[in-house]
DNA sequence: CCGTTCAATATGTCTATACAATAATGCCGG
DNA sequence: CCGGCATTATTGTATAGACATATTGAACGG
């Protein structure tokens, strides 16, 4: 009881979505047809279809025709990472972010960052190392390769205020992206740049960006372990 | 041109949403109104409207009542990541799995067991130690809080065949979940169990999971950091 | 110049109806 | 008992119309 009369739709919903979640109707249940859900609520059948569409397009729930709507399956565990920008991450922490650029360069493409930026790669491509600071620790070092074939634009941007990761968001419009996050210790050079002692646990997170098919970056995150750690949130329904 | 004619729908659906994910209408552009849909497709305002509503459930769009609609803004790089069964993901590694069961105790909750679970845990809980192997090398170490108020089966459940994972997911209908990932160096102990060096960098992920508000369970994965990684995909279309 | 009021506009929700597509069910003949 | 065919229950898609609701932008008045 909200008091605050949703919509027919909604309350509806609700009620269904909760059953479901609660674990009254476990998954494989039958639920009940859209004419008997119809004269449950008094409505038309445009508004229960309305909802169990909803609710089958989210997996919630599963449709087949003649048979009726079932509850669905336990989908595999899965999660929402969020992979935040680095610079509003470190912000959120409340601590001053600053990056070093620590190479840049533009060069054909050898057959290693053709194979690190995965098929369909360009003929040219800009390679950048940066390290990212919040405050005075470490707080990651980024070695990130660019196609220049599908993102022209970087070859002259400048990426002294924004950290690439951003500014690239704001040009390529949209992408599919995969990732791949693993512990690995730091070897001598790392341990430098990041100022821990060799052999130290590190989290490195290995992205890769496509735009319509074609790969746009790849690029490797690579964070002291101590202190910093990737949070996902989890939740079927909404 | 599949030459398979779709739904009206799903021709307006995925004219809309091409032109979104290839970059022609960028973040903010504004979407013709319904109307307008309505007399390029021919078709009834409904229709539009259900492909509208879909799209912005979705999150692709955002609508605003005498504003319009729009594209949506770009949103935090976020992933999905899967979190499979021990058990499915070594065997889809096409290795035998195995499971030792290292300690299992129930006993009145301390301190630790109720910050560990969080909020609103109960008064027993059920401890479980396991050790999982990928064919002969060590693949994780699990160390689980089962609240015995949450799921009181689990007290008397025998978790030699199946990961407790699995057998919660079957058990427990839905779930809120957090997770936390991070690289941390083997301890003693933890070096002995997995297999590795002291200070070897290992990957562990933090689980924590609700059922309606209240804490059911509690897990640390832990494993060797060479030869393993988790994998998450980033679609934001479909 | 600023705040208030108001109407136009675009979305939000719902109804009643219609026909299409699919697949489970049952019937019938062999 | 079983294969094949017709039946029919259930979802899928679409239409045309109606009223509700929020919010912008403009007109208006102080």
């Amino acid at each position: 009881m909200s008091g605050q009369s949703a919509s027919l739709n909604e309350t509806i919903r609700s009620e269904i979505a909760g059953r479901i979640l609660s674990g009254e109707w476990p998954p494989g249940h039958r639920i009940p047809i859209e004419l008997e859900l119809m004269a449950a609520y008094g409505c038309s059948r445009m508004t229960v279809n309305k909802v169990l569409a909803a609710l089958a397009a989210e997996g919630l729930i599963e449709r087949r025709r003649r048979a009726g709507s079932f509850v669905g399956r336990q989908r595999s565990q899965s999660a929402v990472l969020d992979i935040p920008d680095v610079r509003a991450e470190v912000k959120a922490l409340g601590l001053p972010w600053r990056m070093d650029i620590l190479a840049r360069s533009v060069r054909r493409s050898t057959a290693a960052d053709r194979a690190r930026l995965g098929e369909g790669a360009g003929p040219r491509v800009l390679a950048l190392a940066c390290r990212h600071f919040a405050g005075a620790p470490v707080h990651a070092i980024e070695d990130r390769l660019i196609d220049l074939e599908a993102v022209p634009e970087a070859e002259t941007a400048e990426f002294d205020a924004v950290p690439p990761g951003a500014w690239l968001l704001s040009h390529v419009p949209w992408s599919q992206a995969e990732h791949r996050i693993a512990a690995v210790p730091a070897d001598d050079a790392l341990a430098g740049l990041l100022g821990v002692q060799p052999g130290a646990a590190c989290l490195q997170v290995d992205r890769r960006t496509w735009r319509s098919g074609r790969p746009v970056t790849a690029v490797r995150m690579t964070h002291p372990g101590d202190g910093y750690s990737l949070v996902a949130r989890f939740a079927p329904g909404a």
